[in-house]
DNA sequence: CTCCATACTTACATATTTGTGCGTACTTAC
DNA sequence: GTAAGTACGCACAAATATGTAAGTATGGAG
């Protein structure tokens, strides 16, 4: 009685499909911490509507210290999913923006927000439910 | 000059579409919170696979700790995702299963999964790029 | 001449998360 | 009789995440 139904031989398709995020050792959990991080996630929000520059950012994702949102673009930006362009002027002026890939990645994660957003009434249904 | 490309006057449509996971007060954050912490989300795409008892449920998402899994586990069952049904029997005997609700939230968990899991190589030729 | 703004970084303090090991109340296997 | 498995809860410790305040180089406003 050892094999639980996660263990059962799956066909090479869909080991592909699923690869191993469920092994403790599959590298795509680094990529999933980064995009899925408290602020990650809504950097990658706001970007997708434009460009932004770092104080504009700072003050479009609220609650973000300057600290965390320097920690989390640069992050993004070495996963490749944001780019970010440095003006070498005297007062500093840098702009980031989503990449390509970065633009895939925010599409993935908005549909999860959306989803929240909008079933967010059904879920505050069980905190009442389960007395908060 | 304080009108940031975020704060233009939009539309009901899209004010409704987006919310305002971006506000830092918006309840919203607390289900993210849950979804995507370091378990949450694996625990949704494996039981998106079936039902399972705690044990097995721990040995299918490599890494977690009882207390770890315990403690995600009442999150999202709190949040209306996860159901429990307690078999009232000697040895203790419990099952744990995603609600309709919690399908939903599993598909969009598993999309995102899904995305990193494919564009893993591309994300990783940046970090040979970025030095590490 | 003083203050503010820019885009950060660094040091230090605190908050939150996560892990470890033990205890439970029994049953089954050895 | 002894050990292991079950589904956790609890106390304590360690690890990690996050916040705060200050500093940097420079130009423009007042």
């Amino acid at each position: 009685m050892k094999s639980d139904s996660i263990s059962k031989p799956l066909p090479l398709s869909e080991k592909l499909r699923r690869g191993n995020l469920l092994a403790a050792d599959c590298p795509s959990r680094e990529v999933l911490k980064h995009m899925t991080s408290r602020w990650g996630v809504l950097v990658l929000l706001a970007l997708e509507t434009g460009t932004f520059r770092f104080a504009a950012l700072r003050r479009a994702v609220g609650g973000v210290s300057e600290r965390m949102l320097a920690q989390t673009l640069r992050q993004l930006e070495q996963d490749g999913l944001v780019l970010r362009v440095a003006h070498d002027v005297v007062p500093p002026h840098v702009e980031y923006s989503l990449t390509a890939l970065g633009r895939e990645a925010a599409t993935q994660v908005r549909h999860l927000a959306d989803w929240i957003e909008v079933n967010l009434p059904r879920i505050q249904e069980n905190w009442r439910a389960s007395g908060n």
